[in-house]
RNA sequence: GGGUUGGUAGCUCAGCGGUAGAGCAGCGGCCUUUUAAGCCGUUGGUCCAGGGUUCAAAUCCCUGCCAACCCA
């Protein structure tokens, strides 16, 4: 991309400028004593000590005025009074204020000051103090160029607000949008926190391959690829499930991944091509220690990123359009659920009758296809009327063995299975198993789900079921839309850093 | 895959057949406590691309590309 205009011409003649003074504009190293907001915040704590007529107010805190410090960060605003300059400097702490003075410096170094531009990184040394308008600063004694930036920054009040670039070029986004650094953040707080909760439970993390053979534990389009060295194709993956019980058949009994899944289908607002997954099993445990799991650990991710189980979700406007109350989590039977949307009948009529009313009184004519079975009507009518309802968490249990063909029967009823449906803000945020550790009916099961292609049947999985594996209780929380649930967003392009896009060119 | 909306200066946007615009940023000037600094002046454009209609197209039509949203 050689694209120039003028404002990266001036940019690179100040560059040129800075190097007939002999001046390297990219140093190598520069060390900062703290962050900018750092060095703030405790010039503030002082100034509110020093200002503060109780007679009672103790010992100095923060730092004095005149204490010295070196700082080092992206000049991010300019304001120029001629012979004094107001400056911000932005770290990842935050930001500070700089004050240079024309009569502080030479000759030359305020001629090398006036070839900095908006954008450059620095290293600055100097001291604080308060402005008259109650600004905790940094008078500015020493200055070195970092970095020279030469491409102009996105305005800095306006924001950037033109999506394709917001994604393609996500650092600008991270420079010019607050609230997306603050996103970001909290993503990586919740994966920490999702960590911390596993190991202080006894669960081991482990990293299975992303590369397999025959892509399973999910019906989904994988992704192919090909290994030279070994002559062979392999797939990405569409789930980490089948790797992750064979360590249960290991003697790994809790054992949980975080990791990237692979699906080779449509993008839109709440699907990305390659997508976070965490998956977590534990023998001994069924469906029921699951939902305890998941319930726990959504509550702690609430409490810790939010600080309230009360999630609110604003427009751009800043008003409340969604509240989620996690304080309370529903339990509910599939079968329930339905019959509250579609009739209290509605198992009791004949297929034929379902088939009808699905289309004609409850509208969704385009949701059901010719080929769909009875089973597959009643799952639109969840999927469509049922699902988008449940904002609040909700546990839907016993579903039909048809629509899970690889779970277990529950012991209550056996046309269910016991798994769970953990919906949240309208969508699965996370199924739930009592795992299939049967490898004569798993076998069955899944070959009736590879109709009859052998060659998608993963036999080496199969071989470790027949080793043992023990009872178990697994799930999976989709990571991304666990963030936008928990960061009110409604877009899974605004929880992933860098969201696919068609490549440019 | 279908529909809707959008693509104009570095950024945010207006203009919607008749000379290419504003604010911010930038550049020059004034100002040594400003903070979306202020005041004066000023530079900057493949109006997404390609075709068409027209005396005349950023503007109307067609095709394509990219994006967002809705639907499948």
């Amino acid at each position: 991309m050689e694209d120039t205009n003028s404002l990266i011409e001036q940019r690179r003649s100040h560059l040129a400028g800075l190097a007939e003074k002999g001046v390297n504009p990219f140093m190598n190293k520069f060390s900062p004593e703290t962050g900018c907001d750092t060095a703030r915040s405790l010039m503030a704590k002082w100034d509110a000590w020093n200002k503060s007529t109780d007679p009672a107010k103790g010992e100095p805190v923060g730092w004095p005025e005149g204490h010295r410090v070196r700082l080092a960060g992206r000049i991010t605003a300019h304001r120029d009074m001629g012979k004094s300059h107001f400056l911000d400097l932005r770290d990842v702490s935050g930001r500070i204020q700089l004050w240079f003075q024309k009569a502080v410096f030479t000759e030359e170094q305020w001629a090398q000051f006036k070839l900095l531009d908006l954008a450059d990184h620095v290293g600055v040394e100097g001291t604080l103090f308060v402005t008259r308008m109650g600004e905790p600063s940094l008078k500015v004694e020493s200055f070195v160029p970092l970095s020279k930036a030469l491409r102009p920054p996105p305005a800095k009040w306006e924001g950037l607000a033109d999506t394709e670039i917001r994604y393609r070029q996500r650092y600008l986004d991270l420079i010019a949008n607050e609230e997306v650094r603050k996103t970001f953040q909290a993503r990586s707080l919740i994966l920490r926190e999702i960590r911390d909760f596993f190991h202080e439970r006894g669960y081991v993390e482990v990293e299975t391959p992303m590369m397999q053979a025959i892509p399973g534990g999910a019906a989904a389009q994988p992704f192919k690829t090909y290994h030279n060295a070994l002559g062979c194709e392999f797939y990405m993956r569409i789930a980490l499930e089948l790797y992750l019980k064979r360590l249960l058949v290991g003697g790994v009994d809790k054992v949980f991944e975080i990791g990237r899944n692979f699906r080779n289908e449509g993008l839109s607002r709440r699907h990305n091509p390659e997508f976070t997954m965490l998956e977590a099993y534990e023998a001994y445990g069924d469906y029921a220690t699951m939902m305890e799991t998941v319930e726990s650990l959504i509550r702690r991710l609430a409490l810790k990123v939010a600080g309230t189980l009360r999630i609110e979700h604003r427009n751009a406007q800043g008003e409340v359009y969604k509240v989620i109350d996690l304080s309370h989590w529903r339990r509910a039977r599939y079968k329930d659920l339905v019959r509250e949307k579609a009739g209290e009948d509605w198992f009791r009529i004949t297929p034929e009758e379902r088939r009808r009313r699905a289309v004609e009184d409850l509208k969704l004519s385009g949701d059901i296809a010719a080929a769909y079975e009875d089973f597959e009507v009643t799952g639109a009518v969840f999927e469509k009327l049922v699902e988008p309802t449940l904002i609040n968490p909700t546990f839907v249990t016993h579903l039909p063995k048809e629509l899970v063909p690889l779970a277990k029967i529950s012991a209550d009823d056996p046309t269910t299975v016991e798994v769970f449906e953990c919906c949240i803000n309208g969508q699965e945020i996370s199924p739930g198993y009592t795992e299939q550790n049967d490898p004569v009916a798993q076998r069955k099961a899944l070959e009736e789900q590879a109709g009859g292609e052998k060659q998608k049947l993963d036999e080496d999985f199969l071989v470790a079921l027949e080793h043992g594996m023990p009872p178990a209780g697994g799930i999976g929380i989709g990571i991304d839309r666990l963030c936008m649930m928990l960061l009110g967003q409604e877009s899974i392009r605004d929880v992933i850093l860098f969201p696919q896009l068609r490549p440019k060119e």
